[in-house]
DNA sequence: TTAATTTGTTAGTCATAACTAACTTTTTTA
DNA sequence: TAAAAAAGTTAGTTATGACTAACAAATTAA
């Protein structure tokens, strides 16, 4: 009730960095992020990331100690899943309807989310018969916000042939973080899997242009979301 | 050949006043536009649309000498031509597609013509199957920027019953525009024939919620786009 | 044809959102 | 645990596009 003034009319960048830390705290599945990770990820410089952040704070949309990890509210959280929904309804509206492909939605969709008009996106939404997943095999939330949460499963679970990505990685261990980044892996990679080896669990994954065994233990700690199977 | 990198990347406030000048000029026939006309037009404060006009006169899009009246270059005419294509196509689509009514497109088109993306407004067009005119009754200029100009046609032309729409008044006696102002017309209102009375050809027309009965010289002078009849 | 009005211009300010450079705090690691 | 590295912050600059206030040129009217 307080900040019903405040929700009105956001600039597209302030939109724009409650949706990315969004993505980067709940939808990548990170613990924490702090404001260089956000920075990174908005490709900006650190300094840009943290004066918005002080915006969005004073706003009521993120809440952090000075030096701490960022975390959204439920306003915040609220507005970056609006976001989510618009970009999806507008992914699958240009895949569905207007022959653009996989590839060419992403940056028509980043601008065409932040028009300004409820109606829009829900006559959009009926328009297309209500889609449950865009074309990315991503949940699109529903007008209020609810979306189904993909179980996250480990890379291990899965067997040849499937198709998944990677969304998230176990605990804090520094070696097996170093492991991931120097094959290549990274959070949103797109994983194949080749082969199952039956007599020690150990898997062959293809990504980007590359291939590469892995062991269970190691599957065990990545985790994915089953695109395609 | 020399400019095609000035055409990238125009911003938001760039298009909207490369189309402003355009409606101002060519779509609302007016001879000359000068800068405070632009201002007007534009809601914002005279010093402001001189910036803008001096930005674009650098960049290759307006023409005008100090103190002089406002003209668009071919680049700039194309622009903003693109623009009205797109909001256009937008509108219908709104209304055809989404369950818009005739007065909810206008604000959401004013959004939706912008995104940058030529594909985008071309599939969208063959989605729709190429349509001529958009709700209002205006013609959409194709993929080229070519339309077909609709005659401008004199008030005193039309018969009783037709509705049409205010473009342009003609020369520039003083008396007559301080009428046509004091009777409360503008350029783009809608005004109806109620009736034309034979013995001096005088008529009765109706407007926003008035109605005021003006004579053939009057009507004359007054040059409109028929919008239904 | 001079005075008044309208129109156009210039100068300086503000907010947004980016930047670099310098600095502080926290975390890591040697 | 002390030094190095990483992460976060602050201060000051830039560009866009608005604004007001003050001023100059052009047009209209007395």
């Amino acid at each position: 009730m307080t900040n019903k003034l405040n929700k009105v009319n956001l600039t597209k960048s302030e939109e724009d960095y409650l949706k990315a830390l969004f993505q980067l705290l709940i939808d990548d599945g990170l613990a924490t992020v702090g404001n260089n990770q956000l920075a990174e990820y908005m490709n900006v410089a650190p300094a840009s990331a943290n004066h918005m952040v002080k915006k969005l704070k004073s706003k009521g949309y993120v809440v952090s100690e000075k030096y701490g990890k960022l975390e959204l509210t439920e306003e915040g959280a609220a507005i970056a899943l609006k976001l989510i929904r618009r970009h999806r309804l507008w992914e699958t509206f240009l895949c569905d309807y207007l022959n653009f492909t996989w590839d060419e939605v992403h940056e028509v969709a980043e601008q065409l989310e932040h028009i300004k008009s409820e109606k829009l996106v829900d006559e959009l939404d009926r328009f297309m018969d209500f889609p449950e997943k865009d074309p990315h095999g991503e949940v699109i939330p529903n007008a209020k916000g609810e979306y189904a949460i993909v179980p996250k499963v480990t890379l291990s679970s899965l067997e040849e042939g499937m198709i998944c990505k990677l969304v998230a990685v176990n605990d804090g261990s520094v070696s097996f973080l170093k492991y991931v980044s120097e094959i290549g892996l990274a959070l949103s990679s797109e994983i194949k899997i080749l082969e199952v080896r039956a007599f020690d669990n150990s898997i062959r994954i293809q990504y980007d242009e590359r291939s590469e065994a892995v062991t269970k233990k190691f599957a065990d700690n990545v985790f994915v979301h089953v695109i395609n199977c």
